[in-house]
RNA sequence: GGGCCCUUCGUCUAUCGGUUAGGACGUCAGGUUUUCAACCUGAAAAGAGGGGUUCGACUCCCCUAGGGCCUGCCA
């Protein structure tokens, strides 16, 4: 059987690096294995579901690489789902509920107040037909619930191992609304089993969810006549790099931040593949031998720190080893050319950097001038146009034998007078750049 | 409140009862680049705490502490 995994967000937000980990193991999984990925839109909550989010999720997922082979959205589907939820009447596993919402929650508030698991009570189970009649009679119609068995579910998790939920302490889950929408259980299950995924890998957060997901399934799969219940996988969380849930500030963490902020998405995949496996992160341009290693006994139970400054580090790793014709189209439009790219991409840390280089290098600066008696001495020392890379080491030699200087007291000033900054690309490769002329206005001290 | 999961260098982790507790990233030092970065070499750096079990515990059990998640007519 050939695996197909999904990943299913809802149009209800944007992708960030919670989700994104997810959707890249899936994919790295289903590309390691030469099976199917789908990209499912779980869009059944009308309200929340917007087409801006999911042009969204798609323009990140596609930036990242993670194309997928199959997708479609749930909302497409609702008459399956229809079909399905009427042979689970049927069989008496999806039951009419009357409670209100306030109703439910102070039943739940009272049961915590004891010490007792918030659990629905399963009033409803209790209705005769005749009381059902008399409240639909005043205008309330039902939400409806599956009816769990009570047994314990296990299944073998690629991750967590042998794994147990009991569904006795377990609410019947809402499957349909009130006003007769789907909540994303039944459509999830149900599309799981009709796509013939083999394999679900997710959060942790839902690992509640897999024990009363496979009783589910199981009765679809009875319902449908064909199927199988995925196996599952998973993993945990991430967290901040202050060791707390990241939750709460996923604004500046999302996938349009990060291509907005210039990032590679080769960092970003890089990195999520590896954090919280038994696998050193390295820069990794390409996504398919990320592929090659994904390996589910890999990866850690524990939740893992997702630190901004490991990310930004690993982007310049990336850059400093990507070639000018891999980036052209991005470069070329920050108007940096090939020998700028060269000279100064082991000094970025994003891509926008070398842009700022460029304008040092061939924009007007203002130089510091630290010493104005040296630096003039040295501008009268500028080998004639055209310079080379040979230059830088010729002048460096020249200002040396006339000043006396060496060393950092040679360099230092050099390069503050040249570039107006402390630090930055190999004065050799950008000597030729700045060219004769303006290295000795700047080193004049003049606006060049 | 209840339930599930987790805890080894700063970080991600290896170890599946006996190891000088290993690696990677980061950090620091030295080298190199007659400056910084890059690069090379080297070093420092860890079993949350307390009880057991055992000849022997990072490893198994219990307790405590800390963290994550679930406990929705959200996904």
């Amino acid at each position: 059987m050939s695996v197909t995994v999904r990943f299913a967000p809802s149009p209800t937000g944007k992708l960030h690096v919670g989700n994104v980990r997810a959707a890249l193991w899936n994919w790295l999984f289903a590309r390691s294995q030469d099976g199917t990925f789908i990209l499912r839109i779980d869009d059944t909550d009308k309200e929340r579901s917007t087409a801006a989010f999911e042009d969204g999720i798609r323009a990140d997922l596609t930036w990242l690489g993670l194309t997928w082979d199959k997708t479609f959205k749930q909302s497409e589907r609702f008459g399956d789902y229809d079909v399905v939820s009427d042979a689970l009447r049927a069989k008496g596993l999806l039951y009419p509920c009357y409670e209100t919402a306030e109703e439910l929650d102070r039943k739940r508030n009272l049961q915590r107040l004891r010490g007792a698991p918030p659990v629905y009570d399963r009033a409803a189970l209790a209705l005769t037909d005749a009381q059902k009649k008399a409240i639909e009679a005043e205008g309330r119609a039902p939400h409806w619930r599956f009816k769990l068995s009570g047994d314990t579910v296990r299944w073998n998790d690629l991750i967590r191992g042998e794994t147990i939920v009991e569904t006795a302490s377990v609410s019947d889950p809402v499957l349909i609304r009130e006003d007769g929408m789907y909540l994303y259980t039944l459509p999830s299950c149900i599309d799981d089993v009709d796509a013939a995924i083999t394999h679900v890998i997710r959060g942790e957060d839902h690992v509640t969810n897999a024990g009363v997901q496979i009783e589910i399934m199981r009765a679809i799969v009875e319902v449908r006549g064909k199927g199988v219940v995925p196996a599952f996988a998973h993993h945990s969380l991430l967290i901040g790099a202050d060791g707390q849930g990241l939750s709460k500030r996923l604004g500046s963490l999302s996938i349009e931040e990060m291509r907005k902020d210039g990032l590679e998405p080769a960092a970003i995949t890089s990195l999520l593949a590896k954090l919280g496996t038994a696998e050193p992160v390295l820069p990794q341009p390409d996504i398919l031998a990320l592929a090659r290693s994904f390996d589910f006994d890999k990866i850690g139970r524990a939740p893992a720190r997702f630190d901004e400054a490991e990310l930004l580090q690993l982007n310049a790793k990336i850059l400093h080893d990507t070639p000018f014709e891999a980036l052209k189209g991005r470069l070329c439009a920050l108007g940096v050319s090939a020998a700028v790219w060269n000279a100064v991409r082991g000094n970025a840390v994003k891509l926008a950097d070398a842009a700022e280089w460029k304008d040092v290098i061939e924009g007007a600066i203002d130089p510091v001038i630290e010493d104005a008696a040296f630096c003039g001495a040295a501008a009268s020392l500028v080998p004639d146009a055209p310079l080379t890379e040979q230059s830088w080491s010729a002048f460096t030699n020249a200002v040396k034998e006339k000043t006396g200087a060496k060393g950092k007291a040679l360099f230092h000033p050099l390069r503050l007078a040249l570039t107006g900054r402390e630090k930055g690309p190999e004065m050799a490769a950008i000597f030729p750049l700045i060219g004769a002329d303006r290295a000795r206005r700047r080193l004049k001290g003049e606006r060049a």
